[in-house]
DNA sequence: TTTCTTTCTTAATATACCTTAAGTTTTTCC
DNA sequence: GGAAAAACTTAAGGTATATTAAGAAAGAAA
């Protein structure tokens, strides 16, 4: 696939929430920038700030921190058409506490944040469409708040599988595990006493 | 306290942030509406749409929602100078699934939504402003999933103190323990094993 | 294929947290 | 100020989840 074909994916995607003329899309395409991670190849890690909106064209990846025990937890997974980032580090620009990882060979189409910043005034459709995205990714932390507030954890399961469908068989259970909070064994457990 | 005194401390509260001219103050008062509420009483409860945004200038406000076993759980917390929403119903224009309650007597300025979008095109800084409050507030709220992950529970609630300093002694133990997740029985022998 | 590494499962034991219920303290309101 | 309601504490017994350790399965590498 060459990286047009990537690109494209994002302007159709980016189209499905607000109309983009020719000279829009020229525009936002001057700013792209694609990045091949290989398999476990970090984004960012802790200490480092996010610098850019990623779009994933084709792969799989994750964020994760690690707590005072060195325990992983995952906060997001994507796939094709999702986007990763730590939305913190990113609008704060503040250092990140996360590691943002490939999960599989990915290939990114990136968006930088200052020529992004410029572009918002030039094409007003993309600020429309991040203003869009943050609210949805809003919406969705706040749904991952309450879904992590259910104290059955088959049922923290279940509302993983609801919201990450397409995800749950490209991922591996332990991943999955410290995404829901419980130990790997534990969910193992789960999954048969269920099945 | 007068009406006007509740209308300054919002807009000393948004000169903390942004700039303001004598003339977009008066085209912020103009759209500003006082609403008074007995303690317990509801701002708003679960089917219904949040309309406006609230500031709090006296008095202390939660958010919460019940499980499918009537459990309540706490999501957000304010008194003075906080502002007080269900963002998720006010973003999208969705139903809510929260009440959100006054705690205490209290005196809520309100900036309702239809206005208030007519007002950014209007004066800028407002809508400046409000992209830094929502910015916050989805730090916020990622803050919350990560210390949410703690397994330790006594290490939620100092988490807890940390954010809530001057709430943790204004709400009665049983809401921050249904904020933290755990019963107010448990809640009363982690505190006393840890004094 | 064969070996090595990573991931998943099983099971025994340990612990954090819940449930219930009763008693105590604090707050509300007439 | 006193009665009623709300909030908080204590303790006993129970359940959900963690820990550890070992073996099985699957995937990667050679």
């Amino acid at each position: 696939m060459t990286s047009n074909e990537h690109i494209t994916l994002l302007i159709n995607h980016i189209r499905k929430d607000v109309s983009l003329t020719e000279s829009d899309i020229e525009a936002l395409t001057k700013i792209i920038e694609i990045r091949e991670l290989n398999k476990k190849e970090f984004l960012f890690q802790p200490g480092e700030t996010s610098n850019s909106m990623n779009f994933i064209a084709k792969g799989c990846m994750r964020s994760y921190y690690l707590d005072e025990n060195a325990q992983e937890h995952t906060l997001q997974l994507g796939i094709e058409e999702w986007w990763i980032n730590d939305l913190y580090s990113y609008l704060s620009r503040k250092k990140s506490r996360m590691y943002v990882q490939a999960l599989e060979s990915t290939i990114l189409v990136q968006l930088p944040r200052l020529k992004l910043e410029q572009l918002y005034l030039e094409v007003p459709a993309i600020s429309h469409f991040f203003r869009i995205k943050i609210q949805s990714a809003y919406v969705a932390i706040q749904e991952r708040v309450i879904d992590s507030m259910s104290d059955e954890s088959y049922d923290r399961y279940k509302d993983f599988i609801k919201s990450y469908r397409d995800i749950e068989q490209r991922v591996p259970q332990y991943i999955i595990a410290s995404y829901l909070g419980v130990t790997p064994e534990f969910l193992s457990y789960l999954r048969k006493k269920h099945s």
